[in-house]
RNA sequence: GGUGGCGUGGCCGAGAGGCGAGGCAGCGGCCUGCAAAGCCGUAUACACGGGUUCGAAUCCCGUCGCCACCUCCA
């Protein structure tokens, strides 16, 4: 099969054909979070981003190592950690976890390799040391111990971001400290008196810890090799950090990316979601209003390179559209019974799928990942087959739209069948429970509508409503969900 | 000063030279005891001014407005 797939790199910033360093795989690095606190939205949307890209890429056939990293030391981690009177690493360790529960709920997959910073430090002093070896890095010229690198050695320096040197808006020159130029900055942060022991590791410039950007440098090249396919984050990734990167990695000699995706960011109110503003919508909060499923299925509404607005009455617009989706495959699957199709599986990479997802569909992916455009493609095929509810008889082609818009929804991580979604607010006991209890008030509603009591069966109805349950009335019966938030 | 991006209907949001994506909301109808769900039908668009073209929301030039980045950030 000779499928090409296009995504747009910010590093040329035209849309590229991807060529497959290795034939048939594909490997990609996305920027995780550096765990210094509670995951947001943008955590999330970056996340389900390139699980997307992974999903798709896994069902055109290619097999994918994903990498995510773990920033778990830093300068913030430090500084919170002394004020919530915990050791680093407890703090990392805790938002290290919360991290993983949120992209659990989401059903995002996990990343084949998860490498922490503080467990690749020899990596990155290796690293660092080519650099200085090869002229791009230096010692601080006031001996603190720092190391940094050469901004202007490297002529490239820029290329990621289009930018030159010259034209950068000229940095504070009386934070320089060791620096010789502004512009340059940390690959190692020595030890300061006051920091803890244990955030410290001994290299050949004294005892320290790595700065931020030669993390990903060092643990994308150890996982991935010298050249790799993919490196994603999101926008606000893409300077300093990503520049950076690139810088020393190309400095060092490695390949490095071809091609950089970066993932658009959240506004909340018109304003873009930022710690320094501190208006960021946390994900405790979000699972604490809306199901996980609901959230990700917004975070599907836009293009991933675009702005997404969030608003609760954003949320709620996609979640009656997301209904419309849920409604039909719970009443096609009611109505196939045991001949309803089986879901789609990722983890065999979706080989064991009875049927293809549309040309259309696989056009708007393959086209840098048209989620937009592939989703009114699962519209059409929802309509069709609530035509085919309303009318037909034709449970051969409703079972094939079925097992198609399944199969198209997990692509996208927003499949409402989905196993994931089930155990997120109720597990089989309490279903079944409540399944009971719904079944017994709808026959005393049905009594009380035979006799033309519809004072009684509208009550019922009205109770079961201000209880979050929804009850409708059907050809061959009655059909209840519980409502979202 | 430099760099990147954006402006589409009531709202969200695709598309990128030629039959008006899709969703949400609205309106009319079918169905229903009434609803809900669903189906059928339906209105309202491409910031502004020029240009290229048989034809421009799409390409070119200009204008206006908005956003992001230039060493905290997904």
């Amino acid at each position: 099969m000779c499928v090409t797939i296009a995504l747009y790199n910010t590093a040329s910033r035209t849309t590229d054909e991807l060529r497959p360093v290795n034939a048939g795989h594909v490997g990609i690095y996305v920027c995780g979070a550096t765990v210094q606190g509670e995951p947001h939205i943008g955590h999330l949307r970056s996340a389900s981003v390139f699980d997307q890209l992974r999903r798709w890429l896994m069902y055109r056939g290619y097999s994918v190592t994903l990498v995510r990293n773990v920033t778990d030391i830093d300068d913030k981690i430090l500084s919170k950690s002394v004020e919530e009177g915990r050791p680093w690493f407890a703090h990392a360790f805790k938002y290290e976890r919360a991290f993983t529960q949120a992209y659990a709920a989401l059903d995002v997959l996990p990343p084949s390799y998860e490498p922490r910073a503080t467990g690749h430090i020899t990596e990155m002093i290796e690293l660092i040391d080519r650099l200085i070896t090869a002229g791009y890095a230096y010692p601080a010229l006031d001996d603190s111990g720092d190391v940094y690198f050469a901004a202007a050695s490297w002529a490239d320096y820029g290329e990621l971001t289009n930018q030159r040197l010259e034209d950068m808006e000229p940095a504070n020159d009386a934070d320089l400290r060791g620096k010789k130029d502004a512009r340059d900055f940390a690959l190692w942060k020595a030890h300061k008196p006051g920091e803890p022991g244990t955030a410290s590791w001994p290299a050949p410039w004294g005892r320290g810890r790595p700065g931020w950007h030669i993390e990903c440098s060092a643990m994308s090249t150890k996982y991935l090799g010298e050249n790799f396919d993919i490196h994603g984050g999101g926008l606000d990734l893409r300077f300093p950090h990503h520049e950076n990167e690139l810088a020393q990695s190309r400095a060092a000699g490695d390949r490095f990316a071809n091609i950089w995706m970066h993932s658009g960011l959240l506004n909340v109110g018109g304003d873009k979601m930022s710690k320094s503003l501190g208006n960021s919508v946390f994900a405790s909060e979000l699972f604490h209003r809306y199901s996980p499923l609901a959230v990700r299925f917004f975070l599907t509404g836009a293009s991933y390179r675009s702005i997404l607005e969030f608003s609760p009455e954003a949320m709620d617009r996609q979640t009656a559209s997301l209904d419309r989706l849920a409604n039909f495959l719970q009443r096609a699957r009611q109505t196939l019974g045991d001949g309803a199709p089986a879901l789609p599986d990722v983890s065999d990479s979706y080989r064991g799928r009875s049927v293809d997802v549309p040309t259309e569909f696989a056009a708007a992916l393959d086209d840098d990942l048209g989620v937009p455009r592939a989703l009114s493609v699962v519209f059409a095929k929802v309509t069709e087959g609530a035509k085919l509810l309303d009318s037909g008889q034709d449970r051969n082609t409703l079972t094939q739209i079925v097992a198609e818009v399944e199969l198209m929804l997990d692509i996208l991580g927003v499949n409402p069948s989905a196993e994931a979604w089930a155990g997120s607010g109720t597990n089989a006991t309490v279903e079944s429970a409540l399944d009971s209890l719904v079944d017994g008030l709808a026959a005393q509603r049905a009594a009380a509508k035979a006799e033309k009591d519809f004072a009684t069966a509208d009550a019922i109805r009205d109770n079961l409503a201000s209880a979050g349950i929804v009850i409708e009335d059907t050809a061959d019966g009655y059909r209840y969900h519980v409502k979202d938030s």
